[in-house]
DNA sequence: GTCAATAATTTTTTT
DNA sequence: AATTATTGAC
């Protein structure tokens, strides 16, 4: 174990009081960079090395499953000895962890299916139709949006506020799909969270288990909990009162799922006796990069404000890059990016949307330059992987009417819609799940006898694998369940290569299967499952590797890179325009903006283009509103080759030599200019034909 | 019930 | 541009 002195001495000395308070609630209020997170590792480590605190009781709560993973790291190399017991995870897994244990009390069995947003998509689809509900009139993706938000808030179908026709039908759904989910024994994202403040504040019992066993509650990134985690850190609490969070209100920039920043606001009115540390000094980025980013984010209000300071030098302007084009956007960054000559895994590349990373991948793959892409379409997300899924889903709980629909008829068994329909109005006439429905085929009537053998065959796949779930480990049942329903062998009949790649993405699951048996304590497929449903992109993104890392700025939330791109800075993009209306969202995007800058340890590029394909078609884009907020001298200005000119630049037409501009006019893609050349006549072009470059420094003339 | 052609829709961020 | 939903032929 490390000893106190030592431990203590890598820390200043607000954070040393921060860490070693004795009792009671504590906020650390900090800016980026202050060390925040390192405080939580160290307390952790301060309280079990040396407090005397068994590790059993204590709760930590992380952002993503990768930082509780880095943190158990961090706090494993201060300790020595054993901290399994340590709780330390999302919201959402400790969530899983608890309700598996006691999710009885409000109505759900230990072998619960978690839900993604794709199945509670098409559990909505279904209700919708039997309720006979237009998907034109009533799209399924504003009323999962609705129905999410009001969980987050703690509002149920019964509280929801009815104030016209559209929101009567959304309580409608919002109601048959709760009793769907109960029905299907699952819960989605939402109701992890939801069903453990039920659990909480409805079982007395419980809660005293809970709260008695965590003595100590820590969370990071306290900025962006909802009202669900906001109720259940004040239930967990509510015995010792040892919670310890750290935060800091211009990081909030979860509010689009719930996340409400007056949690850590109103932190000091919930807890009077509260000890709040703030931390100023940042140890992270370079001086100009700190005060390009505190400029920004000063122009919002409301804030707890802090001015962070640094003993690091004041390191290189920011180079703001102007590019014509995505396209040329990619090139421009490639480029600074080979002239740095740094290692690959120093840089990372942001962007506000998914869809940006497509030209810069594929200009990387150009240039030969190795990336990894965090995001975007997810490996669990292919079909293949998710069918493979939900047939171990349907062995662990077979109501799962959901995952049943997706893999009765894949592969294809011959089973369609009229069957499937069949089968589910037998089940409800007797009241029982669609997957007893299929065991008790042979009672239907009217199924013609090639359905019933192709059924029969499910049945049988399915049961033998319920028969051997507590003894085979999660990889081995899964590997049987693919044998015995033929799923790579239907691919192989394919002999595409499109089937190729999905036989190669089950392989890559069942070896997922193998590594996690390898971790994990528990090896069965439940397990496994759990982490499946709460595995995110950036779960799997390995820091390490030599390559550039290309992320979205949500992503990239924590983490820190000797350099860092900010891609697409354009009003629309970022700030995105569905931000336009609301100055509180407007707000989000600045801190989003404010986010992206202070993960840059030495130096930040900024990047923008004149034109950007959207929806098929070429769009003309301006920079964003918020490099203005920057002050100009800490900027450099790099002009792309295909650059845009400015009245008075000196240029070079291919034919008539060396010119000075001395009128621009018209606009996106008709931009005309009228040019003085060094032969003294003048000459109106336009742009997009006439192939101008800058000229060089030797080329000036007066 | 299956498959292919056509039409519609999509881009905000994610535990 | 590309993915997804719908329609219609077999
Ligand atoms: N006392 C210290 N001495 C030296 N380095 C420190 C100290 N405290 C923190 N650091 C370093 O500063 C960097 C930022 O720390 P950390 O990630 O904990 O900050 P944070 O406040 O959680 O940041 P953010 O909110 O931006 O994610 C890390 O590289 C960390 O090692």
């Amino acid at each position: 174990m490390k000893e106190l002195q030592k431990l203590l001495a890598d820390l200043n000395p607000e954070q040393r009081v921060a860490v070693t308070w004795p009792e009671g609630p504590v906020l650390i209020l900090a800016g980026a960079g202050s060390g925040k997170t390192r405080v939580l590792a160290y307390r952790i480590a301060y309280l079990i090395g040396h407090k005397g605190v068994k590790p059993q009781n204590v709760l930590a709560v992380t952002f993503t499953n990768k930082a509780a993973e880095e943190m158990a790291q961090r706090v494993q190399n201060l300790l020595e000895g054993e901290m399994k017991p340590l709780w330390l995870g999302t919201f959402h897994s400790a969530c899983v962890r608890i309700l598996r244990r006691d999710g009885e009390y409000v109505g759900y069995a230990r072998n619960f299916s978690i839900f993604d947003e794709t199945d509670s998509l098409s559990i909505l689809k279904e209700i919708m139709k039997e309720l006979k509900l237009s998907e034109r009139e009533y799209n399924p993706k504003a009323i999962r949006s609705r129905i999410s938000g009001a969980k987050n808030a703690l509002v149920g179908p019964e509280g929801y506020p009815v104030s016209n026709r559209y929101t009567e039908q959304v309580v409608r759904v919002y109601a048959a799909y709760n009793a769907r989910l109960r029905q299907y024994n699952g819960l989605d994202f939402d109701d992890l969270l939801l069903k453990v403040v039920e659990l909480l504040s409805g079982y007395e019992n419980v809660k005293d288990i809970y709260s008695d066993r965590f003595r100590h509650i820590l969370v990071d990134e306290y900025q962006d909990t909802n009202r669900a985690q906001y109720l259940i850190v004040q239930l967990l609490s509510s015995k010792h009162r040892n919670i310890f969070v750290v935060g800091d209100d211009d990081q909030s920039i979860y509010g689009f799922r719930g996340a409400d920043i007056n949690n850590i606001l109103d932190f000091e009115k919930d807890f009077p006796d509260v000890k709040t540390v703030r931390l100023e000094q940042n140890y992270r980025s370079t001086r100009l990069i700190l005060n390009a980013a505190s400029s920004v984010v000063r122009n919002n209000v409301g804030r707890m404000g802090k001015e962070l300071w640094t003993e690091n030098e004041e390191g290189e302007k920011l180079v703001l890059i102007e590019a014509a084009d995505e396209e040329d956007e990619a090139m421009m960054i490639c480029e600074n990016l080979f002239r740095s000559g740094r290692n690959l895994r120093d840089f990372v590349i942001l962007y506000r949307t998914n869809a940006q990373s497509r030209p810069i991948e594929e200009t990387m793959r150009r240039a030969g330059l190795p990336y990894i892409v965090v995001g975007g379409m997810r490996f669990y997300e292919r079909k293949e992987v998710k069918d493979i899924i939900a047939y171990m889903r349907l062995v662990v709980n077979p109501k799962d009417s959901v995952s049943l629909k997706r893999i009765v008829n894949s592969p294809k068994r011959g089973i369609g819609p009229a069957v499937v329909g069949r089968l589910e109005r037998f089940a409800g006439e007797q009241g029982i799940s669609l997957y007893e429905s299929i065991l008790r085929i042979e009672e239907i009537e009217e199924i013609q006898e090639r359905y019933m053998n192709a059924l029969r065959g499910f049945r049988n796949v399915i049961e033998k694998a319920k028969a051997s779930v507590d003894e085979l480990g999660a990889a081995e049942l899964m590997s049987q369940m693919i044998d015995d329903v033929g799923y790579i062998r239907e691919l192989e009949q394919e002999r595409t290569r499109e089937a190729g790649s999905r036989i190669e993405n089950v392989r890559e699951l069942l070896s997922s299967a193998v590594s996690y048996e390898e971790r994990a304590t528990d090896r069965s497929i439940r397990g496994f499952l759990t982490e499946v449903s709460l595995f995110t992109a950036i779960d799997g993104w390995n820091e390490k590797q030599e390559a550039v890392t290309l992320m979205t700025v949500h992503n990239a939330k924590g983490l820190e890179f000797p350099v860092v791109f900010i891609s697409g800075l354009e009003d629309g993009l970022f700030p995105h325009s569905s931000s336009f209306e609301s100055p509180s969202e407007l707000e989000e995007e600045r801190r989003l903006f404010y986010v992206s800058m202070t993960r840059a340890k030495e130096k930040v590029y900024l990047s923008h283009a004149r034109e950007r394909t959207r929806f098929g078609g070429p769009m003309p884009s301006f920079p964003s509103r918020f490099l203005k907020e920057i002050p100009e001298d800490l900027i450099d200005t790099e002009k792309s080759k295909f650059s845009q000119f400015d009245v008075g630049d000196i240029v070079r037409h291919p034919d008539w030599g060396v010119a000075k501009v001395l009128r621009l006019e018209g606009d996106g893609d008709d931009v005309r200019a009228v040019l003085r050349f060094e032969a003294g006549f003048e000459k109106l072009v336009m742009l997009k034909y006439a192939g101008l470059t800058r000229a060089s420094k030797e080329d000036q003339w007066g």
